[in-house]
DNA sequence: ACGGACTGAATGAATGATCATTCATTCAGC
DNA sequence: GCTGAATGAATGATCATTCATTCAGTCCGT
């Protein structure tokens, strides 16, 4: 019994894709109750003992998939060049670039969005999984720490400044996903408006 | 043995509310799937069927409990008078009020913010609950119309504001439940600080 | 080229648990 | 004895998970 349940490398990688995309599909739908593993299976167009080929448990696939979502969205996040072009150092521009792309993928991925809020509303992430997801934000707390040297930010404690950032955009998605309002780009011009006054020195 | 000696007609009124603090107790603890209803009575000290003759069915009681913390949280978050005690209408001390007691009770009140984000990331919510949700903020809308009058706060889309002010409460929170900080005094006036920059003229 | 083991991915009916919900029955107070 | 709250075993569904079996390739000896 040399083996491991962790990864399972040698199966078909587009499957792997294909279980996590049905998953996901279903879960933002239904709810991560109501997403039986038969119905993603289903949904994935394979059958019900395959997705055991890819993954240990239901919990196990869920962490991999809320993994695989936090790390889209930070590839997604960080594309931009923060303020690689060069002559003004526009502090306020370099923010909207960051603050903008964060927003508009919350608002365009609903989906993941959602998954996001619900892995970590309830309790399903393994200690594994919540360590993982900070080792991904200490490289961008790296972008942080330098914004503030360069003067281009306040300097506050990084979970101040992330509260500052990102909590806006998560009650604007809220907002949103319970049918409260739209979110045009009037309103989240207004919004950035306010993470600047927070933020900017 | 001795019952209170006032009579409670239909169904006991302490029992209700017995269930719904055993629900939320359990819900928190371990997520809206997992909180059986047998173990919801259990904790309540009564009978499965017991519970029935309070609420139709299990997404009933949970939201009717969602309900019923938002009605505490609000109810907590104004009983302070807004700035009722004298003479200097400061704009910012009015806000910290405010702000400090919705920050204090979703800090203070864990099992009753994480089952707030818990039922409204899952889609359990029925369009009554969120119509009747919406039906409460109504009131606090009319505080903000009037502060705005007065000039105490810039003029923005409600939207806006609220995400300004309980978004970032709202993230501390998620950061907190995560294991990743606590949110000491310290922190919070960091982040109150940024939030009256965002809402003060 | 050919066939006949061999491999391991894929399958999905079967299993065993766990739930939400019901209802025949009990029981306390009037 | 009557009323209706309270009970909790029983019911019927729904799941997560397993595993005996299928099947499409691959390899090798001839």
């Amino acid at each position: 019994m040399a083996e491991t349940a962790t990864a399972t490398a040698k199966p078909n990688l587009d499957k792997r894709e294909a279980i996590l995309a049905a998953a996901l599909r279903l879960i933002a739908r239904f709810g991560l109750h109501n997403a039986p593993m038969s119905a993603v299976a289903r949904e994935a167009g394979i059958a019900v003992g395959t997705v055991y080929l890819y993954f240990p448990s239901k919990e196990a696939m869920i962490n991999a998939l809320y993994l695989h979502v936090l790390e889209e969205r930070n590839s997604f996040w960080r594309r931009e060049p923060p303020a690689a072009t060069d002559s003004p150092p526009d502090a306020r521009a370099a923010l909207w670039e960051t603050w903008h792309t964060l927003a508009r993928w919350h608002l365009e991925h609903e989906e993941g969005s959602n998954l996001i809020a619900q892995c970590r509303a309830s309790g399903i992430l393994s200690d594994e999984t919540r360590a993982f997801e900070q080792s991904m934000d200490a490289r961008a707390l790296v972008l942080y720490e330098q914004a503030v040297a360069e003067g281009h930010l306040r300097s506050m404690p990084r979970y101040v400044l992330w509260a500052l950032l990102a909590g806006p955009v998560y009650a604007l998605v809220q907002m949103r996903d319970a049918g409260e309002t739209e979110i045009t780009e009037e309103i989240l011009r207004e919004t950035f408006d306010g993470v600047c006054r927070a933020l900017l020195p």
